[in-house]
RNA sequence: UGGGGGAUCUGCUAAUGGUAGGCGAGGUGACUCUGGAUCACCGGGUCCAGGUUCGAAUCCUGGUCCCCCAGCCA
């Protein structure tokens, strides 16, 4: 750490002040994710934070499973967990922790708590518990349970473990203040009868303790020396200190809460993502278009654009919403940076060039990445008949068009450039075919008569051409806040998925792997598809567009009348 | 309404008593064999009202608005 490191979050701050004081002498923080479900888009703030602290101060980071509700946990989700965190690009090394594996610890601390006469033993039922508790503005009762004996608690506790009791029929509370303006300090529930087999732990207990518990107790037997969590948890710190000063543990955490990650444009519900597969809207956890990791993963938003995204939107404490066109600049940045290039026509039209000579192909240079020279350079067939996209042919052109149209010139890309002579057109007046011809002086881009040609299109040679399924995704929803409407059903967006079947790939493409990324020249960026593309059936996954500086002007015109 | 937090361009975020800056979005232009990319430029902000100070986004006083908390979830 040098001197002139200037911290990039308050949280920051706090940790370069602590180092500096020497309060500590290396950092120590985790990321600790309860396995109930998967990590959505919004969580690689977090990660990134933990991991990224670790890395910068030269601590260490510990993954955790906050494993302590059986009826909603699974090894599924740790292995999902633990997929993603490494996808993303992190490791926690020898430092993987489940909170499961101090249960037996966290019960000898319950007794120490009952011996010091801070818990108790209560007989009420939840909704006693609820109605004891009092509201916002009421102070609460005492159970009257709250003042058993330290040994009739010790003793009951012990038998709650011997499972003597019935599920729901005992907990065990803390004994703080009834009357605390702060809710959770009114004689929190530290353990509850719960028989349910855990996933790591089986049938060995029948109590399990609670987070507020759990947690700081586990923060301190790792040596956590700074624990990072969201604002939520902000008024259940003094309840996070207050276990701290009553256990005889090795250390003394702190927490520290910052502002959860949320985009516009999308919701992390897991209650509402669920609705939305079952009941068709997307076709599962991982569907590219679910803010899911597994989704964005298939998507192919790529971990450097994720790392890059969290880095630019900062840590505070301010709730926010980061406009998700935010994150589509990230990957497109990145993408643009490293993904080669490749020609695709999405939905073709076929062109016959007629002066150019039946039978014959050239193969025509073209360069992999403008952005980097290192990619190199391939070739591509041109031959007589090629696919040019659909819309890049306009019958009457508005004004300001570049492309093709009757009796005008296009380039066509890495190509010669072309004229069109004849539009031929089925029974229904579609156009099916365009006629054109070449001018063979203008291959390398140039017109040897200096005359300006200003659209250039992609295309792809018709004999040549692979045959590809792609899967156009779009925004999962039309109105910004989608988190905050009763029925977010109803602004499902339409076009969030248009698959196009009759796609046509240059020939490069034909030996594509799962995952791998490409810039479909004047289009965006695709990847393979890692569930359901084949050899020999192809699947491509669009990413995000390019930037279309042309529907923009059109869109302006259109609103214009 | 008890308690805990938070308010800086349209969005996110910096400035910790000393020039309100960056990124994204939007707009304009240059350039270009991707209407891409890149580059340049433009507009635009300290929640309000007082106070302290040579000087306030920052400190003080009083308001306003927003978020979180009444699980045997985390």
């Amino acid at each position: 750490m040098s001197e002139a490191m200037q911290p990039a979050n308050f949280i920051e701050g706090i940790i370069m002040e602590d180092l500096e004081t020497g309060k500590h002498k290396q950092i120590v923080v985790r990321f600790p994710p309860e396995p109930n479900g998967y990590l959505h888009i919004g969580h690689p703030k977090a990660i990134c934070l933990n991991f990224g602290l670790a890395e910068k101060f030269g601590g260490r980071c510990h993954l955790r499973f906050d494993d302590t509700d059986p009826e909603k946990e699974s090894i599924e989700y740790v292995e999902a967990i633990k997929r993603d965190v490494k996808w993303l690009g992190f490791d926690w090394g020898e430092h993987l922790y489940f909170a499961s594996d101090y249960f037996e610890q966290l019960y000898e601390y319950a007794i120490e708590l009952i011996k010091k006469g801070l818990a108790y033993v209560d007989d009420l039922s939840a909704e006693e518990i609820r109605e004891y508790r009092g509201t916002l503005t009421e102070p609460g009762r005492e159970s009257p349970y709250r003042n058993r004996s330290v040994e009739e608690n010790l003793d009951l506790f012990q038998r709650m473990r011997a499972g003597e009791f019935p599920d729901g029929s005992k907990v065990l509370r803390a004994k703080i203040d009834m009357a605390s303006p702060n809710m959770n300090m009114r004689d929190p529930v530290l353990y509850r009868i719960k028989r349910a087999t855990h996933y790591r732990t089986g049938d060995e207990w029948c109590i399990y303790p609670m987070y507020d518990f759990t947690h700081p107790i586990s923060d301190a037997l790792e040596g956590i020396t700074h624990s990072i969590c969201t604002l939520e948890f902000e008024d259940h710190r003094p309840l996070y200190d207050w276990v701290l000063e009553n256990v005889s543990v090795p250390c003394r955490p702190q927490q520290i809460e910052f502002a959860r990650l949320t985009f516009s444009y999308t919701i992390t519900s897991k209650r509402r993502l669920l609705r939305l597969i079952e009941e068709g809207y997307v076709d599962g956890w991982d569907d590219p278009r679910m803010p899911t990791l597994a989704g964005a993963r298939r998507r192919g938003f790529t971990p450097e654009a994720i790392r890059d995204l969290c880095d630019r939107v900062g840590v505070a404490k301010k709730n926010s919403v980061v406009d998700i066109a935010m994150l589509e600049h990230c990957v497109r940045e990145d993408l643009n940076r490293r993904a080669p290039r490749a020609m695709a026509v999405l939905r073709p039209l076929k062109v016959v060039i007629e002066n150019y000579p039946e039978g014959q192909v050239e193969e025509l240079e073209a360069i992999n990445n403008p952005e980097d020279p290192s990619m190199g350079t391939r070739k591509i067939p041109f031959s007589r008949e090629i696919f040019i996209e659909q819309e890049d042919f306009m019958e009457d052109p508005p004004k300001g068009y570049r492309r093709l149209a009757p009796g005008r010139e296009v380039r066509l890309r890495y190509g010669y450039v072309i004229k069109c002579e004849e539009v031929i057109k089925d029974d229904e007046g579609n156009v099916v075919e365009l006629r054109c011809t070449y001018d063979p002086n203008t291959l390398g881009g140039v017109t040897p008569d200096g005359r300006k040609v200003r659209g250039i299109i992609h295309w792809v040679s018709a004999a040549h051409a692979v045959p590809a399924e792609v899967r156009l995704y779009d925004r999962l929803f039309t109105i910004e806040n989608p988190g905050e409407v009763e029925d977010f059903w109803n602004y499902v967006n339409p076009e969030s998925l248009v698959v196009l079947k009759d796609c046509k790939l240059e020939p490069s493409l034909a030996e594509v792997e799962p995952g791998d990324f490409f810039q479909f020249e004047r289009q965006g960026y695709f990847c393979v598809d890692i569930v359901d593309s084949k050899p020999g059936s192809l699947v491509f996954n669009r990413t995000v567009a390019l930037r279309d500086t042309w529907a923009k002007i059109q869109k302006r015109q259109e609103k214009k009348g």
